[in-house]
DNA sequence: CAGTATCCAAGACGATACTG
DNA sequence: CAGTATCGTCTTGGATACTG
């Protein structure tokens, strides 16, 4: 624990600033598992294996991870019922639920999007190419 | 009309599939300094160091290669002039405003909780610590 | 000013094996 | 089932130097 120079300021808010709280709680939820596990939370509760099939490609250790630091910060609850063999259900919390909300509605524009995206890419690549 | 099996690996738009096409989109939106960038072209037109500069801690590398990725993808536009000293513009377009707004909810979520993660983070770190 | 090119370190990530 | 531990790879990303 070092107190030196570099002063690691508790509550600065703006997410442009470096050394931001905000920056690393967008982190987790923006990350790359983050976004797809609040958004197949927003279906529903989960149980580990089953989020795993839903979220297509991700691996037991980064789904872990993931879940850790989304329960961390308030936004997953994990319920564990101390049976054999366990059952563990991941759910979303108040905030967690509204984080969520925003991510679907980002989703869905993007979603929406995918075939202007392809047109818009294709026009880019062309161009350079010339 | 939508068809009902795995039909092809070229427009897959569930974000949950592997191998699609929104996914790759949206990591380019909610990537490191994507999500950045878009809130901080949502304030307005930046010009590329201004945009360094908003953006606090991104390298001129990322900001390039985000920026580009973004422009491809139909988000943002480039408006260059051909003079000297360079004068480049960057802008959202109406799809990358579209995205914005939705990221600009996001954040405010985010910043708003900021207190409240906090004290989630110090009971989860107290109780496993027990 | 607005980038591009290159190098290198840190850590993100996935596969596998193992535990309770 | 629900994870943890470990290891090796491959990407991410920052610093620096250079170009137009």
């Amino acid at each position: 624990m070092s107190g030196d120079g570099l002063e690691t300021d508790q509550l600065v808010v703006d997410v442009f600033a470096r050394n931001c709280s905000s920056r690393g709680i967008l982190e987790h939820i923006t990350g790359r598992w983050g976004t797809l596990a609040l958004a197949a939370l927003a279906e529903g509760p989960f149980r580990f294996n089953a989020l795993r099939r839903k979220v297509d490609g991700v691996s037991e250790k980064m789904l872990a991870q993931t879940l850790q630091a989304l329960e961390r910060d308030g936004f997953v609850h994990r319920e564990a019922e101390p049976t054999i063999p366990p059952k563990v259900e991941y759910s979303l919390t108040p905030r967690g639920a509204e984080v969520a909300a925003k991510l679907t509605a980002l989703i869905e524009v993007v979603e929406s999007a995918v075939p202007q995206v392809a047109e818009a890419r294709a026009r880019y690549d062309a161009a350079k190419a010339r």
